[in-house]
DNA sequence: CTCTAATCGAGACGGTACGTCGCGTCTTACG
DNA sequence: CGTAAGACGCGACGTACCGTCTCGATTAGAG
């Protein structure tokens, strides 16, 4: 269930307004107003994007927005629930199938195929929505995966490692695209999360 | 200098508006605006704090306060500054002088004394911004301090100890008081960062 | 187009914000705000009363009144035309038809039975923005007019046939009612607006 | 005494705040603050001038303004008398030992003599208290001079008489200069009041 | 020629009103 | 008769200007 990056409040979802998606037409409409945040993500922060922004934008009117989502945040964390999600599902069965170190790497490629997105999503303002959706997914993977060591409390282990993982993610894009190799980052990336939160006692 | 924390945006802190702290009044005002924010800060998160609610508290005029801070942000940054300066006046010396754990925990004794405040601090929307402005200190005393490793780039190295280090305070204080001694958080903070960000290639 | 008392600028009367008249929401609100206004003037002079009075009193949202007027004035320059077309729609066709003396009856008749509202306007600090839009409208009279002397610019004898009328309406008004009946006033004001600007040469 | 043009209020001018203008200081503050008044009047209406305005132009502390006129339409009513007085001056003995005509004339040159300060005092937003003050001095001076007819009452005939003349004034500073000679205009003027107010039943 | 008092500079502050912006609800007019 | 258009309530923001209030520094002008 998606947080609210602000207000750590979980909003209504199931509420009586929200439009079923079972609609053709509500479902294009959903779509589309995802994908104009997503477009606006990519030239301002999230603060400074406005509900009639982004209805202007994607030719909804204003009213419709609030039949699909009880405000923007709610729009942002829905976004950032399906991308993290996205980016899980892609990681998930590598890193049971084979290692870390290979689901690191295809993390990276991902992101890097999608710099634009990923640089809006994490360095816009809406990091902090990506990295609570994030989270929350982490806890859900861990739940099912045995503890690793002992001498670090396993929330803390959790928190720390998406954490290590979004920063080096984040800082990434904000370097000269090809600065540093997908590979180098993945490396880096494996050291500080295997290093720190893995490593047995 | 601090940043807002949410639209990463210096502001101009020479400006003429700002009232000259020389005068007794002022910097009395200035110190009662910086403590009701603090107060109000272990009651709601930072983004539900208005501007209004901060004078009405301090007795202070509206208008006023924006003859000492542009808006709420700007308080916020100062007094975050504030905050992190006093942390890491304290632990920086004895960095220096002896080893990191023992830097560390009096690190953690200090938030422990302040437990209250560190919480609003850290877990009350006011995070990004003390966060940042952990950050911005750390880089200071970082670019008089020879790099560990080579394999890490340092900012990112930088980026990573300030996550760990605030992500693991944070996560203390959200446990229950003495779920966890002094200690053993600077124990686990000690192997987390230099585990990660500072062992040698 | 009506003028500003004070400032003498003209207001975007077609900016994006006027709300349309069309609606029957945003015509009984203007309605409303141009009431108040005028109640309001009965009591205190234009200067002393506030935006947020005339909201109040009318129950009207603060901000929806700028939806409807940039500002106060706009307001007021909105219901001097208002009050002043009627004066004139009313005296126009009389004068036409018959004489000047006849008009001048039906002007004070007109004002007689609307003593309070008159008293508001003209010695209420709306004064001036009345005296220019019943200026502006006599212009407009005038240009299909034949002027009627020579030694006397057609623009300046304009100007001081509305400043003799409105004077002396305005002064009528701060008697004691029943001080001068409406057929002295009628005549006095024919005898100064004819004798003045109207004699030939 | 002055009276304010907008509320039409009299002030405390025996307040014990006023500076003595016996003292040289105060006397040289006093003339600087009405000169600048005077000459911001020629670059903007009254009401956009603020007192900080007045004070930076005359290098005078804004604090001090407050020892001399307790708000700046005090000033104004200040200038607006000194002005009148001088005007009035000039005439009223002319009218007394010669004619009207004679008078007007005079009145005509003195004005074209300063046309940039006049403009400033009657079409700058200041007009309505120099009309203000005009009118009290007339009453004045009426009050010593036997009515002429008895058709007009003597209080409406003073506001008329000073109406046009303003009027007249007023529009002719507003003309080209030298489109207008002054004996044109003081013959307009003469016919206009006499005419009006003066003739006989 | 001094000394005492009035005047001034400096600027923080309380106060009132303004006009703006964005949110989210709910009425209306129109197809 | 449903739906989009948009008016509205709401609450916060930041601004502008007013007039008041200490202080301290200075400068008359009277003794």
């Amino acid at each position: 269930m998606p947080m609210n990056e602000l207000t750590n409040q979980r909003y209504d979802t199931s509420g009586p307004r929200r439009s079923s998606d079972k609609d053709a037409r509500a479902a294009r409409t959903s779509i589309a107003l995802q994908e104009t945040l997503l477009g606006l993500l990519e030239q301002k922060p999230f603060e400074q994007i406005t509900v009639r922004e982004i209805c202007a934008r994607s030719g909804i009117h204003y009213a419709t927005f609030f039949r699909h989502h009880p405000n923007k945040e709610a729009l942002l964390d829905h976004v950032a629930a399906e991308q993290i999600d996205r980016l899980v599902e892609l990681t998930l069965p590598i890193m049971h199938a084979l290692d870390d170190q290979t689901s690191f790497r295809a993390l990276c490629e991902y992101v890097d195929e999608h710099r634009i997105l990923w640089t809006a999503l994490l360095n816009g303002g809406a990091g902090a929505a990506m990295r609570e959706e994030w989270l929350r997914v982490s806890r859900e993977v861990a739940a099912i995966t045995p503890p690793r060591n002992s001498w670090l409390p396993v929330e803390l282990g959790i928190i720390c490692s998406v954490s290590l993982i979004a920063d080096t993610v984040s800082w990434w894009l904000a370097q000269k695209p090809s600065a540093f190799s997908i590979d180098e980052i993945a490396a880096i990336m494996h050291r500080l999360v295997i290093s720190s939160t893995m490593r047995p006692d």
